[in-house]
DNA sequence: CATGGTGTATATGTACGCATATGCACTAGG
DNA sequence: CCTAGTGCATATGCGTACATATACACCATG
């Protein structure tokens, strides 16, 4: 497990490792049921606290993403197409919501406010190529 | 000036004053040139400290809607149409780039986010009629 | 120049989030 | 059972953001 972590980010780390984890599953790299890293591993080759790799872990099962079970690693759950979709549906609404709050509070109108949106998502992707 | 604070809402007090003028200038109830009340009138009449109060006008300062001289109440600035727009904009960027990068993050489709977002705007103003 | 009005610089108190230290509960394998 | 491997519950340290208390600097007006 490849793990990018930034201290200085101002992103906390327990929340950089669950934003890795959640691509790498979403990209296919972990398949369901394969098995994570424990989190002695993980904190041992950043230099953490075990307890802040749990965190992330908490929250991803909190999120569906990975299931526990007692005294063994955690694994990737086996999702079906649908609830995967659905949950990339409300992950992408809730960060739109505040967006579209602010657009209608500055009085912008939806289309130019939907044309700005069309160009930021088309740099993101060239940013990323780059 | 009518303000609608709520000390448990999460936001911070001194945003809420923020948005609030914000949006009274945006919408024409506060025009250029008007004085905006005191921080001792206006923390009074909701019970907070008067630095509450000037650290909102302190901000809205830099953000150039309002100018100040000392010993003088604030004012609001009079600002030409096209440097509003282009804040306008630079506002509902700032809010929408967090959301185009976790569309990309998720995999979801440009037009599908675009429809998503739409679909938002429509919300949001419906809403409001309602 | 005294007074009552303005805004605010500085220091203090408080609450919350992040990361940690310590120690416990559980499971698999010998 | 014992041991080495899991994850995690709880308490503590620490930094930062928010709101406050106090006191000062400035201006207009009489």
């Amino acid at each position: 497990m490849i793990l990018f972590l930034d201290r200085h980010s101002g992103v906390p780390v327990y929340r950089q490792i669950m934003d890795q984890i959640l691509f790498q599953v979403a990209s296919g790299v972990l398949a369901p049921g394969d098995e994570l890293p424990s989190t002695r591993t993980i904190s041992a080759e950043h230099g953490l606290n075990p307890m802040t790799v749990s965190k992330a872990y908490g929250l991803l099962e909190r999120d569906g993403v990975v299931e526990r079970h007692p005294g063994r690693p955690l694994r990737v759950r086996a999702r079906d197409g649908e609830e995967i979709e659905a949950e990339r549906r409300e992950h992408l609404r809730d960060s739109l919501r505040p967006a579209a709050e602010v657009a209608f509070q500055l009085g912008i109108e939806p289309q130019a406010a939907l044309e700005l949106f069309r160009i930021l998502l088309q740099e993101t992707q060239e940013r990323s190529d780059g």
